[in-house]
DNA sequence: CCCTTTGTGTTGCATATGCAACGGTAGTTT
DNA sequence: AAACTACCGTTGCATATGCAACACAAAGGG
């Protein structure tokens, strides 16, 4: 499994351990589960009691709303994990269902074994728990910012909170952007062609510059 | 002191700690600042090397927007907590302004003395980095919550996904709920207004009932 | 070279929304 | 009883937005 540990190695809830990483794998007892496309890995209303680690495949987060209604919160690829805050917050009951993309691997890291530091007392658990909560706090501040966004009424006022975030997230009134147009209507929840219709208008009132997918305040 | 460790008690972040709480408070070495009200307890931009526990008084996490817009975030009372993500995920300038909305008291507890585990190897430590994932695991989840409702482009489709959440969450398509609604319209962030226009359209078309702060779905 | 695909801007139109103003009810104070 | 306040529903109106359709350019495959 040498491809497996290339992969682990990129995981950033491992980040820092480095040469004790099988050690670790060891001690944590992970189970690696194989689902084929489209299987179900975890179905709503489960329990979560571990963190899936992806070593191959897509993976796909999913809600369902009440009725019905499915939406695709996430898509991950290998090295990404899964379910760390259910696990982290030991609710009993999944909100989500997560299902195979494609043919795809998982590892299972028991919350347990995670959270309480082993009878050996291994160097890197402290490590793990450290690098957990890093993961959990950035994930909570990414969605506050998120939430801002999300607040503003209207799109020009949601465009151009994006836009100075991102400025000042550069340090610099010129910048790039990662997003596509149609991926940037998607992450602020508004209509592509809207979006456009507002992103020319503020270029027309000398507010913003913006040639593909650099903009620039003024 | 006395009144201080009444209010400590109910600090999350020290649940199960009970009988260790004071020898606990030593070994974290805490410190106690007082502020007048107005006062400014944390400025954006300075670093957040710790977590901040509220005593007393009022407080009030305020942002400033692209333009010098402040927007008030959370207004926390005591036994509250502030900037533990900031301080876990170790961001270097804050991004909010937290300021005393009365005269207050606050007590911060250094991040880097929360995760290590002690040389005494104190046995509540364990006990309180648990605390400490489980709340922002906690406050994910909200916040992923809230994301999901703010994505929703129209009124109607935030109303019927807050009552479906809210009619899960109680386990019962007729619920109360903890809201105004004024409050309800400003977690939402619509119009009250236009959030009356359309609870009155979705009663009139039959999708749902509601008197007061009683809510069915149908 | 033609055709398809993809990404983007534009526009017409019906509808949803914010905003301001008004009225009504219930509770409280004077 | 009168006055005041808080809360909520209703409505008119200007505007913002979603949606569908179309045009155009660039890239890639047959």
């Amino acid at each position: 499994m040498d491809k497996n540990i290339e992969v682990l190695r990129k995981v950033k809830l491992f980040d820092g351990i480095d040469e004790n990483l099988e050690a670790m794998l060891q001690c944590l007892g992970g189970e690696v589960k194989t689902y084929d496309r489209g299987e179900i890995i975890l179905l709503t209303g489960q329990p979560v009691p571990a963190v899936g680690v992806i070593l191959s495949g897509e993976v796909q987060v999913i809600q369902e709303d009440y009725y019905g209604n499915r939406s695709i919160l996430t898509e991950l690829s290998p090295s990404h994990i899964f379910g760390e805050a259910f696990a982290s917050a030991g609710v009993k009951e999944s909100p989500v269902t997560v299902l195979a993309k494609t043919n795809a691997s998982v590892m299972f890291l028991g919350i347990e074994r995670i959270i309480n530091t082993c009878p050996n007392s291994c160097i890197f658990h402290n490590q793990l728990i450290e690098n957990l909560l890093k993961i959990l706090a950035r994930k909570n501040i990414l969605l506050s910012n998120k939430n801002q966004l999300l607040s503003r009424r209207t799109i020009q006022d949601k465009v151009l909170s994006y836009l100075s975030l991102q400025a000042e997230k550069k340090g610099n009134l010129a910048f790039e952007i990662p997003f596509s147009r149609n991926e940037l209507a998607d992450f602020l929840c508004v209509d592509r062609s809207a979006l456009s219709r507002v992103l020319s208008k503020l270029q027309k009132e000398g507010i913003i510059e913006y040639t593909n997918n650099h903009f620039k305040l003024l």
